[in-house]
DNA sequence: GTCTATATGTTGATAGAC
DNA sequence: GTCTATCAACATATAGAC
């Protein structure tokens, strides 16, 4: 608020708020800078003060789906309280956010370069810290090794759906769900 | 081979080619179908010839992606004998062919448009029957719901290589192919 | 029947004005 | 901090050469 007319204010964030609602009605492939633009009502060149370029614009969006991903796998977690049940937890909840926000499903995973994004990384690896407690338990020999187990297959699920592969949600939320217990429950 | 000076002899083929190597090379970010047809010594309207667009050349690479896994996985499938080593075969293949066809992955998987294409969701089908006949000895209740399990671990091992989250391909194949066997063992 | 030449509109990006 | 040019590259379409 302010002088509105020629500033706006936070455009940076109104950008990828833009992005995400543009990739979440055309999918990665129809999102444009220009698109973008025009829909926040600046000239093309605008988003150039807040971002590199292009793809600096998504890494932000990825930023963001980062932290939605790690705010809801470790509510999720936090609900169950067996390991076991943490862990099913964790894969239901990663299927659900393919489904509820598939822009920032597709900009995470849909993969662009996140070579030389060391923020990026890291904000990846955190998502899957969040299964680091129960893993500890269920598996102190190789805890990581259980957390990319059941962090692969939750991830699998969720694309097999959004592929079509699976048609309903529920199907591939219990499959993700019962793939994590029996990942659990090998030499446990 | 004729006059190879004017007709290309097989440009369609040459095209699909030409796409692999580029992706390989940079990525699908950077493919165009410009590179396409300077790579290939053709005109940028070439290629409208033999495929109605961009997206319809990358479909072709698709089909040949779906191609070349059925061809890996049944291969790999037919040289283990137990049902549970059979699964545990498709998932280490379907890492490896992350690692050595990165640009037959990332097109199959780094998902465009499949909607309205019939025959390449039909291909995609035909890649997860090679385990049909394992999940139905082992799992006859739900043999598909077996099959969908192990596919899912096992590209989220693959992804997770490609995306550096996993190191080591051996590190990805050996967790693929462990947590194929344990969801084998659920309710056996 | 297969390709080239050429043209249009869109995009990503830069430079300089306000 | 944003705009108005402006540029090269790209996807696509049409008409015509061989």
């Amino acid at each position: 608020m302010g002088h509105q007319a020629y500033h706006h204010g936070d455009l940076r964030n109104a950008l990828v708020q833009s992005a995400v609602d543009l990739i979440t009605e055309r999918g990665r492939q129809g999102f444009s800078l220009a698109e973008v633009s025009r829909r926040t009502g600046v000239s093309a060149a605008a988003p150039f003060r807040h971002f590199t370029g292009r793809d600096d614009l998504l890494a932000a969006v990825a930023e963001r789906s980062y932290a939605e991903q790690e705010e809801r796998f470790s509510t999720a977690v936090a609900h169950a309280h067996q390991p076991v049940e943490q862990l099913a937890a964790f894969a239901g909840a990663a299927v659900r956010f393919a489904v509820e926000e598939p822009a920032l499903f597709d900009v995470a995973f849909g993969g662009f370069d996140k070579a030389g994004r060391a923020e990026l990384e890291a904000a990846g690896s955190r998502v899957l810290q969040v299964l680091r407690p129960a893993a500890e338990l269920l598996r102190p020999t190789d805890p990581f090794g259980l957390v990319l187990a059941v962090a692969a297959v939750a991830h699998g699920f969720a694309l097999f759906l959004r592929d079509g592969v699976v048609e309903s949600a529920a199907t591939a939320e219990q499959g993700a769900s019962a793939a994590a217990r029996a990942i659990a429950a090998a030499e446990a």
